[in-house]
DNA sequence: GGTGGTTCGACCAGATGGTCTAAATCTATC
DNA sequence: GATAGATTTAGACCATCTGGTCGAACCACC
């Protein structure tokens, strides 16, 4: 937690804190990361960014969970839904409000990455990686309840696994951002979608799924 | 590369430096790993580090290098096949390999995990890990001519997504190792295969090849 | 003893995360 | 506007660390 007269600095310093810090954790490791660059970056003095924070872990972790809260914010819920169908509609909806809040944040990938990974943040940053899972875990659960989503294996794992292809496809699509073909962008969050039928649905979901989307 | 000289270097040495600069890299990234660390661990000096390798990226690739060599013996390469069944069974026996080899060497995964994510790195050690990519994306191009692997994504994206998972599932065995169930480890690469055809096989195959598992 | 190879560790310039004193700035009151 | 007190900011400083250099000591062999 920042100290409290943190959330009272001037709007404009606090973006530019967070934003520098941001960018610095996107890119290095937590050890790496420098606060002498943030710094930097930021426009504030040492004695500023320790005024505000206890040590960099502090910071991070203010970052990390800035960020998260502002992803929630501007992406929303899950719509509700009563059947397979209705479960899978609802997380391509969520899809796509993910894949168009990603793309205005250029940092967040790069942030989370660093966050979920990176094995010496789980003491800073544990509980905003697990709540994130559970809820995915959660999500993945209530899709058990309607048979949208398999039930061979634990929860915990299909999770990590979807969030595992997510994260490679992402990749795939930001390392062709330049040479992208007109319509891929929109097409993605349904591309990345059916990727993850195929890991996380009954297999014959699935395949009825992609079948009716080859016919359309 | 490595000074000439390394490869006439007393081979007790040799690995004790190999070993130390592995540990390094497997736990903390390019940038964070500490040359101080590793000639700590190796108990040699800093020039005589130096008098091997040009610097810390030098050694790097050849612990890379190394260890990607040494799996490569180990493991071996992939059965021939003539069909779909022939190509997924060449392949469940490679996992075998595979996994056997990963569980006696606990710094491997961490390893190809660096050389494959830290963005840092690329230019140190791309080259392998291009080669890496490119040897499995052309096994699954193999796959497509035989019909095992699904042709409707490019051959580069299955086999990152196909990376991933296997990363996901690989960490998701690690973290429960010390509780792992009776069989659940000489399960595991059955039980990954499955994942793996999931994303990768064209669906009525994938959807075929779970039945039959369930059925035996 | 001479030569070449190997090893050591002091040294270097620069960097790190964090501390702390003093100056600058802000706020409230008169 | 002046003043006092509170808050914020700057940046020098600290101990420690970094990757790499280099002169000298050590070792093996002829």
């Amino acid at each position: 937690m920042p100290r409290p007269r943190f959330a009272a600095l001037d709007e404009r310093k606090r973006v530019a804190i967070l934003d520098a810090a941001a960018e610095e954790f996107a890119h290095r490791s937590f050890e790496a990361a420098s606060t002498n660059r943030i710094i930097a970056r930021a426009g504030v003095s040492k004695g500023a960014l320790y005024y505000y924070f206890d040590d960099k872990a502090d910071l991070f972790a203010t970052v990390i969970e800035s960020a998260i809260g502002r992803a929630e914010r501007a992406i929303g819920g899950m719509a509700s839904f009563v059947d397979a169908a209705g479960f899978w509609a609802a997380l391509l909806d969520l899809y796509r409000r993910i894949t168009t809040f990603f793309a205005g944040e250029p940092n967040l990938a790069g942030l989370l990455k660093s966050a979920f990974d990176d094995a010496g943040v789980g003491e800073i940053v544990g509980l905003h990686t697990a709540r994130l899972l559970a809820a995915f875990r959660d999500l993945l659960g209530r899709g058990v309840a309607v048979g949208a989503v398999r039930d061979d294996l634990p929860l915990e794992l299909l999770a990590r696994v979807a969030f595992a292809v997510g994260d490679a496809t992402d990749r795939w699509l930001l390392e062709r951002w330049d040479s992208l073909e007109p319509g891929e962008f929109e097409a993605y969050p349904e591309r990345a979608l059916l990727l993850h039928m195929r890991v996380l649905a009954p297999i014959e979901l699935a395949e009825k799924w992609e079948r009716q989307e080859t016919a359309s």
